[in-house]
DNA sequence: TTCAATTAAATTGCATACAATTTAATTGCT
DNA sequence: AGCAATTAAATTGTATGCAATTTAATTGAA
């Protein structure tokens, strides 16, 4: 009887929610990235954006558009209309409506959106290297942690 | 060069941050809970809020107040005072300043608040259950992203 | 004791998230 | 062609997160 009370209550605490492990581990891991993102002027979302278009800029997709970006970071409109405004108001990029699809805003980054991408890596090894951050142990992580994301997404169809 | 180029480049994808997969991750599995907490009339949020709650009423801590359910669940006044104030619109919890200590605010759940609880292990069940999710697999990689957790909580001091 | 530090909540302001609705443009079907 | 259905952004409204400040109460050292 103890027993079984003991073990309905473990699936409700708090240190056994795998949920609540990722929310925290999640804004811990953006808390530590403050310092570096506070140099780039950027918020963390605004951040991922930046990570997106750059590397579009290297490998472009068929064209970059808020529905493509919001597809890469699982944001809908709601959230990315206003967040890439702002990173078009601090002059990184251009919205710009497609002339072929008026439905669509293509986005561009300008010349100091481009430049941006230079400062990151140092600031990032940096971060790395102050943290004495275990590269492997992250990669396997990440790999694992990557599973479950697809797992969800695959299930929240 | 162009391995060298290459590699750089490889630091800056999006599909290789961890910070990323946790932050796609975290939200994701907050996505799946949805159906459930819509049942309960809680966000996400308020659900671990009244988790911790739950918890201390079968091993209360000193007294539950706004500081201590802070640290527990690693939020600031600035999220927590308006959260529980809904909460107790709600009719969950009751909000009271110590006597003891007219700085902090005591929280204790109403018989409704917990009440609520008994509906919780049914409907996580039933989550658990359409999912398929594989409860080993669960519990390794909450410890590890545990691990991680624990490594940034003494790393930001 | 007394008054400068400290502390706990609350408040303010800004930037997400996300559901739901709206607007405008495009498609597809007849 | 004509028009209903679909689609991409934007808008609206609510609820976080979190930094920074404020308020009120408590501590602690001279």
């Amino acid at each position: 009887m103890i027993q079984a009370s003991l073990h309905v209550d473990e699936g409700l605490q708090l240190d056994n929610q795998l949920c609540f492990k990722l929310y925290a581990a999640s804004r811990a891991v953006i808390r530590a990235y403050k310092p570096m993102l506070d140099q780039l002027g950027l918020t963390y979302p605004q951040y991922l954006a930046m990570l997106v278009l750059w590397e579009w800029q290297q490998q472009p997709p068929a064209l970059p558009t808020v529905k493509a970006l919001g597809e890469r970071l699982l944001l809908d409109s709601g959230t990315l209309t206003p967040l890439l405004k702002r990173l078009e108001q601090q002059g990184l990029l251009q919205r710009k409506r497609s002339a072929s699809d008026e439905r669509e805003v293509h986005l561009a980054l300008t010349p100091a959106g481009c430049a941006l991408r230079e400062q990151v890596l140092p600031l990032k090894s940096q971060l790395l290297c102050e943290r004495g951050v275990d590269l492997d142990q992250v990669a396997a992580l990440r790999s694992q942690v990557g599973v479950l994301l697809d797992q969800f997404m695959a299930l929240n169809h």
